[in-house]
DNA sequence: CGCAGATATAACATATATGTACTATTCATT
DNA sequence: AATGAATAGTACATATATGTTATATCTGCG
């Protein structure tokens, strides 16, 4: 199984209304974008998921405790133990303790998992260019703009 | 709990690369959006799941076999026989058979059911009433365009 | 008619998320 | 220093998704 956002949900909601449907559309494009990331990591023998936690650990020179990576995941902790669970069933991390906090526990990358992170970097970098494609420079920029005036 | 595509997940995934971050913009607004919905469906009792299936079988006259449900929500099979289970827990459809096809069968939602999918869709049409101020006609416009764009 | 293959649902295993409750530790305050 | 509050991780219940398998039924072909 392989889907965040766990998407597979249809977004049908709302097609029309008081903004014409333009939340829906927002909703399925994301959902499209995400089958073809998850598509592609599957070719990896990876989740979605699974890779975020491994950039995250990666891109962070300091081992993470895992209530961090609950943080920069933007999820809850419970979560994180059940992701590492299954990260550490493959053998892409190793829980080890922290010195500082002997209540915390720190994530570290093997070289295994190293590996397919690299893999999924490639495999997402096609995405990208295939999104990229689509789409000019210019117009990504004016997408990124009408998609940051919506926060807040 | 109350998420789906399973909102919560980073998608922190390739902030940049060969599309400068695009599509991480369009990932995160939607889990933006994604939450907004959530939240205002969790003051009426509902999830956006069980509000879209509500809405499917609302919107089409006939009653929908679970096959139809799972066709139109865009997910698999196994998982409508779940949210029916959800759903017909707490009162909101009934199962029924189908004269056509013993083996198909039928959800009717119930006069409660109905009741709250109308609370479901009060509560949309706010969040995106709050959406349609955020981003007038045009960008909109100019929005869904980009974003179908992405398409194929 | 009778049977082979397709289809509809359900059952079960699993992945991913949330929230609550429990345990071990740390920290702050007296 | 002792203790009560806060924090880190886990365990458990549940919601939402997928995929696989089993069962009942339908369909078309000989």
């Amino acid at each position: 199984m392989n889907d965040t956002c766990q998407p597979g949900l249809s977004r049908d909601v709302a097609k029309s209304g008081p903004d014409a449907g333009t939340l829906s559309a927002v909703l399925e494009a994301a959902e499209r974008l995400q089958r073809r990331l998850d598509s592609a990591l599957v070719g990896v023998g990876l989740s979605i998921s699974k890779f975020d936690a491994l950039d995250q650990l990666i891109s962070t020179d300091e081992p993470l405790t895992l209530g961090d990576l609950a943080g920069r995941l933007h999820c809850v902790r419970s979560n994180i133990t059940q992701l590492i669970d299954r990260l550490e069933a493959d053998g892409l991390v190793k829980r080890g303790s922290c010195s500082d906090d002997r209540r915390a526990v720190r994530a570290k990358v093997t070289p295994i998992g190293e590996e397919r992170h690299a893999a999924g970097v490639t495999a997402i970098r096609a995405v990208q260019a295939a999104f990229a494609e689509k789409l000019g420079a210019g117009d990504r920029d004016r997408l990124v703009r009408l998609l940051s005036a919506l926060e807040g």
